[in-house]
DNA sequence: GTCTATAATTCGATAGAC
DNA sequence: GTCTATCGAATTATAGAC
């Protein structure tokens, strides 16, 4: 899955007698990662169109032909440098009335230190095959997430698709429309606003 | 700001003895309209960068050269093509319990009758100036539509940042985005499920 | 008013030297 | 592994004939 094997040093060592175990760690991995680095900043800020695979090699200070030889194409670069994990937290251990609280402080500090979501979100946004992926996301992740707090396993897509309208709608207004008044917001205040309407999503009962 | 006064066509003899009032229909208003039509489903479909004129031409079975003419350059069709009016209802008349529940039901009927929206919101997610638009909506419309309801200016903005969230939460996943089971929502399941939220947002005391 | 032809860019992708 | 050079395709935009 991940394609995130980012080698300590500049120069790593290929130790001679290595390669057996480990999944050959090779000289280039640096070189790579730092593709990925820029690419993921480029999707992100630029959308999937704009950022070109000439502006993400210059940023990684290597030249656009190494970007297709080790990814073959502008999507393949896509698909290995965004791959979206959630890391969603057992609610089984959370008290049910403080799902809403947990989840959003989740999602917060998440999104808040790492642009990886922001770049699917605004890819998903604008092209055909992105959106499939956030759907992807949402079917392998959330889904699931609300599996465990959700009784009644009829409701589990609706509760999920709420909870999605919410949290995608602060994502998309906060990080990639950028909306002063939701920029502004401190992470405390919103958890406290959005907490409560989370929790009714996924725990209360239909309206 | 409408763009919508485009140069006077060079060869534009009003009709003999036309109406001194109207602003002087053209001969071409009709194509302009297919343009403006094809555009404007293009940019909702496809996003800005994948919305071609050549694309957009077609679909309105006109000469691409054309849609240079009339509109100078592919973001003068965008800003000629989009222009987004919530037509937010006056809300002092609407009982304070209930503008929750009339602003969900106002936005879902607007935004399923039509995708200028859609187009707006898609081309603002991928692109700067897109977004820029996108705030201009939120400062011209939202806030004084949220001044109506909230009793303490101090939070108006919040109030309406809030009320974001949620409800352009709701346009992506189910226009853009379009996931399923939020596509599978009826119009009223909305609205019994969003209005609370809504409500709360713009009246209740902050937490 | 409408269309043809094309200029001027820019992009993704390929070939091959070193 | 890295880079130069370039192809082929697509785009916006312009010039000008009819």
């Amino acid at each position: 899955m991940s394609v995130d094997q980012p080698s300590p040093s500049t120069t790593a060592p290929p130790t001679a007698a290595s390669s057996t175990a480990t999944p050959s760690p090779r000289r280039s991995d640096a070189t790579r990662a730092a593709i990925l680095d820029a690419a993921r900043e480029r999707f992100a800020t630029d959308g999937y169109e704009r950022a070109t695979i000439r502006a993400i090699a210059r940023d990684a200070r290597i030249d656009p032909s190494m970007v297709m030889r080790y990814y073959g194409s502008k999507e393949g670069l896509f698909a290995a440098a965004v791959s979206v994990d959630l890391k969603l937290p057992d609610l089984s251990g959370v008290p049910r009335d403080q799902v809403g609280r947990a989840l959003v402080r989740h999602f917060l500090t998440l999104w808040e230190e790492n642009e990886e979501f922001t770049a699917l979100l605004r890819v998903g946004a604008g092209n055909r095959a992105g959106a499939g992926r956030m759907e992807e996301v949402f079917r392998e992740q959330l889904l699931p997430a609300a599996r465990q707090v959700c009784p009644d396993p009829e409701q589990v897509p609706t509760r999920a698709a709420l909870l999605a309208t919410q949290m995608l709608g602060l994502a998309l207004t906060r990080y990639v429309l950028r909306l002063p008044p939701v920029e502004a917001l401190h992470g405390e205040e919103i958890v406290a606003w959005l907490a409560p309407t989370v929790q009714r999503y996924l725990t209360a009962p239909s309206p």
